[in-house]
DNA sequence: ATATTATATGAGCAAGTATTCAAATGTTAA
DNA sequence: TTAACATTTGAATACTTGCTCATATAATAT
């Protein structure tokens, strides 16, 4: 269906770039959105994208824990994990409440989570 | 809610990790589900977590499309996009075939852009 | 055959990042 | 006050990764 469109044209001057489908290009670059959005979705991404912080995300999924806690079930130092919290929280994705000396993370929007449970659907197909 | 379960159990010995909540740790021990789903996850999180994938998948989206044209809409070299295009194809993220000389590459599952979308949802909110 | 073109690929480099280690902060207990 | 403890933080290190450059491959055209 997209046959008709191979017609080389081959050569901007504007480019480096040799361009064989002109107007495809032109298509696509009218429905090519905000690219800040693209952005702030590979940011997103990238939090997912770390084998620690999805196993924060899924643990906390389950209960809200403190630090301690978080590093015994990974079994990773208490420093690791702290710093990966940071991360996750900078990006607003869980949040943390003080209780004497110890801080309790947890999820800051079940929202994204559907992400996560709609991924997680995919890798098991 | 989880109150009733901040009982301090200081110092596992076979930890070098102070636990203070054992029970909330059973809990979630018994439903951290397989990791390797994780590490899957993980995975493909990291391919949508990069400014140049997700831009080249938001693209592919619109429309199938070659190698050069992707360099073009991109404002990249061909070799940079065909690398990532390689990743992309490795984590079954998208297909190609082949015409002539030219290669079109197209997305490998629609299923797949659902996790796209919504996540496009939640950085507009 | 030779040249041109579209794409792929390997090596190398620069930038980014996850973890460790040591030290700092802040809270509770003695 | 001092000691113990949960957590945070900064610097250093080791590892990963995205891009460039040069070259290789494969198809077409001359």
């Amino acid at each position: 269906m997209i046959k008709e469109n191979i017609v080389p044209n081959t050569c901007e001057e504007t480019c480096s770039q040799t361009v064989i489908h002109k107007d495809i290009i032109q298509k696509v670059s009218e429905h090519m959105s905000d690219e800040t959005n693209l952005d702030n979705m590979a940011e997103l991404f990238k939090m997912f994208g770390d084998r620690t912080r999805i196993r924060l995300l899924h643990a906390l999924y389950q209960s809200e824990m403190c630090v301690c806690d978080l590093a015994y079930l990974l079994g990773m130092t208490q420093s690791a994990i702290s710093h990966q919290l940071r991360l996750l929280k900078q990006a607003k994705l869980v949040k943390n409440r003080k209780e004497g000396k110890v801080v309790y993370y947890s999820l800051a929007d079940r929202h994204v989570m559907q992400i996560f449970v709609q991924a997680f659907d995919h890798v098991q197909e």
